[in-house]
DNA sequence: AATGAATGAGGGTTCATTCAT
DNA sequence: AATGAATGAACCCTCATTCAT
């Protein structure tokens, strides 16, 4: 029902729905796609329950509808601006994840991230959209800076793809923790941990220096 | 051989809650928990609907049952042994964190840390088990073995407390994916990636050597 | 005229409580609370079961409305008219049980009676409504004539609370009969006694003259 | 299924069915019989669940088993001595009253009129035994006393089922007050009247001299 | 386009009854 | 005879969806 290529006649109307959809996405991140009311998006958007469906034929469109149209803008790391061939690989990944940091702090990443992981196997969609639409390209704009890295002796040899994961996954961790565990517990470390994000940056790329260097 | 008479449904009495709070546990980081429905539990125990109301007050009763009795054996690290003092501090993070690993694959320590993460907002005592029973043991557990590296001179200077997010988050967002992505997703890389577990310690253990090592 | 424009639904809106409650206490009556099933309610109103919760908690919520919105007007004693001081003692007692017998047949009064009778352990509030605006008024409003009637010498000496008691208590009992024995048995003689109310209030009446007259 | 004549083969046993009865009966007249747990009773008579039905086939068999075994000794007028016919109308009526009372308050009476006329309409056997074991046994006993007492003279002229009526319904009603509204008010004017029994009939009976006595 | 009253399938839970011991 | 764990039909109620206005 969910998977099926039918795209076009999904969506009913195109002027409302941004509203709608901010909504629906702020309920199934804080209850969950099955906890979720249409009555509650409703009242987030200002509208009555029935005019929601004026827009989306099913709560469950609502999710395709996110995941088609709004996940990618906000969670997607860019397309890379390679830079000069002269500035050093470090630099490059420095500047590829403070832009993925921006995208994600502008926007929701932190709840998407979070709906990504609770529904991912009820709604295998959010499965692909998150290898193919986030995982992926972080990788193919990393992985390459790493082992060009290496190969220069900018940096210590290394898998570059497990170098990648040990770069991003921590941030997706606090990302998720940010919209998971920090709105229900008081303190939480990861959240309170001021700038974790450039200091995990610093700390794996210093880790990445060739033992000889000075 | 003694108490023959009875003892078969007293086994089945006593082993029971058990066998139920397995199921659910399935079906709630199958499902989510609202989505899980009763039934389907009552069905992977091979009992009937009504069963499960025997033995607990209601659904999330039975969450809570999980929350409080079973989740700790499963995820936690244990007691760390110190070992001796002459040992390598890196020997001892290995020890540690291979001794986790060991309880994480065992039990069914994805599918709770996929649960905890999903409904930690509607349930804060998952939240609060995860930052006092999974992330602060770990810590301490941790951190003053790098800590300790660091003064001996056997690691780079280092926040201790960052050294230990870059060690165990990966490691949670590996168990995630095994129970939110895999299920959903043909190949997932990071739970194809062969023994990312160790490939990831080493790397930052390598990063953590001080810069003058040879 | 003015508001055609949903006028049909407004009405339909704001009758739909009192069509509920009418149907529910119909059901109520006949099945007893606890047998009364929501969708029998539902079935009695024409609504679907899931209108009912649009306007009432759940069943008891129905019960506690039927108590305090629309029992006292089906059954209570009106406020007495003393008339005149002339009026022999026995006119105004007549007038004043006249009034409530066409109050109680009027409406569902022995309905209401019989729900009273079965229910008031499990919903006190039952059985306070029938002390305090059943029994209560009664007494109010017919032992003072019966009082002054004594000492006018119209009535013999008699505990006027004693009287009220024996004047009130048959015409319960046959509203009670009216609604729980009558409609399972084929002859209830306290039901088809013709005018037993008219009968029984000359023969209490007759019973008060003084010995002594002619 | 409750009123085919199929008596025989309803009660299992005859040992126990005694306690287990008085504990329906209890459990009824408190609960109502729809909201009759069985195993409430099966706790009052201290035996378990399954017992209950080793000697009932259901509950609703356990309140055939009350109606036919259990009632009658308890609630229904003795055979009447009629005493010699010397003896004063008013005192064969006295006596006969009198002995019903005490039946009605050495057992469980007020309980078994609240039972019937809550659950008359669901088991229309109630209704019958209402009718053939109580009012229709009194009527026997008293209306020819009256009618006789009537024909010497000592009473004045009235309808003799009009008196019964007039005697017994009160009594009914206070019954009645004692299990349905007593032990959910805190003071309950007709139970809390002294000797409300003796006066009320002593009222009627005066009520009933021929005027023209001295 | 927008509403919100109405719907009814399906949710979690209870409870009269059964049955292995 | 007695138990009480187990059953599953049926309960009360919710909520995603529809539709008359």
């Amino acid at each position: 029902m969910f998977d099926r290529p039918r795209a076009s006649s999904r969506r009913r109307k195109d002027a409302r729905p941004r509203e709608l959809l901010d909504a629906a996405l702020a309920v199934f991140v804080e209850k969950g796609f099955a906890a979720a009311r249409p009555e509650e998006i409703a009242l987030r958007a200002n509208v009555s329950k029935g005019t929601l469906y004026l827009y989306f034929h099913s709560k469950e469109d609502m999710l395709a509808a996110l995941i088609e149209e709004r996940f990618s803008s906000r969670i997607a790391v860019g397309t890379h601006d390679p830079g000069t061939m002269a500035e050093p690989s470090r630099d490059q990944i420095r500047r590829a994840l403070t832009d993925w940091r921006s995208t994600l702090l502008q926007g929701e990443a932190g709840g998407i991230f979070k709906l990504i992981f609770a529904e991912a196997r009820a709604f295998p969609a959010l499965a692909q959209f998150w290898l193919q639409e986030v995982i992926e390209p972080l990788r193919r704009v990393i992985a390459p800076i790493v082992a060009r890295g290496v190969v220069r002796g900018e940096f210590r040899a290394a898998d570059p793809d497990l170098v990648v994961y040990s770069l991003i996954l921590p941030v997706v961790m606090v990302c998720l923790h940010r919209h998971a565990i920090g709105p229900a517990a008081h303190d939480d470390p990861l959240i309170d941990h001021p700038d974790l994000f450039n200091r995990h940056l610093e700390f794996v790329l210093e880790g990445l220096l060739p033992p000889s260097h000075v």
